[in-house]
DNA sequence: CAAACTTTGCAACCTGATTGCAGAAGTCGC
DNA sequence: GCGACTTCTGCAATCAGGTTGCAAAGTTTG
């Protein structure tokens, strides 16, 4: 994708457009699917597993991109839309292929509202379904 | 708790009740909320880590208890219902508390059912979520 | 009792996340 | 353009939690 795009949504979000940063970020727009520290780290294999580490953090306070735990022990990372605020209201579903790995959000399906136990106070939730994909099925 | 109780709760299931499973039944009995390998650990000082370890492997594997990603990193483990078969029919929310760190089994809230892209087959689910608890609101 | 299987405990390892620190790169005032 | 300052990057090291190998201890069975 050409630097331009890349840098203005960089700067939307006032994080400072490095070469690095352009870098994850380009590779974060090319794919469906959540991308784990580990899949960016040999896709760029250029590139240093800390600071990879660190740009995604640095992404991930600015909501440029939200963190998915799929239970398969390593955090991927996806953008966010455009107009997110991380809130729960922003928050979707998230599917994880048992077969091939791959972590897909599910925009569309947004987390149900449910009935807390008296006193209990809901900020963040998750859901995750687990199966799998239309790529991997027989 | 009696032991000749856990003794049957172990042999309703095919587990072999030796003194640490027995222990370990007991600790997760005499709890609200999932607890993680550590937590055992702690209450339990006498024990191996990797006996509690196996133990927990063991309970779950033979549908005694089930286990929790409430993504702190650590797995959490919390008893079953009696006529649990740890199919998606049986799988209930879990809250996490951000304050205090303690899970708790949401058992009367089900997961909703959701519809999935063309071709995608869930096979489990899990829904988080996570706030401040009773115990620890302001 | 002996052979066979199960359970336990210690040591070690693996994976993924995270931190410290120093050098490189970029920014600002002059 | 130059030095002071901030930000970013890369290497080494550490940490936490989970997991495995192996041998000793315990249990079961003939």
């Amino acid at each position: 994708m050409q630097t331009d795009v890349l840098t203005k949504i960089l700067k939307n979000r006032s994080i400072n457009p490095t070469a690095m940063r352009l870098l994850v970020l380009d590779q974060l727009m090319n794919t469906k699917v959540a991308l784990s520290l580990a899949d960016l780290e040999i896709e760029m294999d250029q590139a240093d597993r800390v600071t990879i580490y660190r740009t995604l953090k640095t992404f991930e306070e600015n909501k440029l991109i939200h963190s998915i735990e799929d239970g398969t022990g390593s955090i991927k990372y996806a953008l966010c839309e455009s107009n997110c605020k991380c809130t729960p209201e922003f928050t979707h579903a998230h599917f994880h292929c048992n077969d091939c790995n791959r972590t897909y959000c599910l925009k569309n399906i947004h987390l149900p509202e449910v009935e807390l136990p008296q006193n209990f106070k809901a900020e963040q939730s998750s859901f995750v379904l687990k199966g799998v994909c239309d790529f991997c099925k027989v």
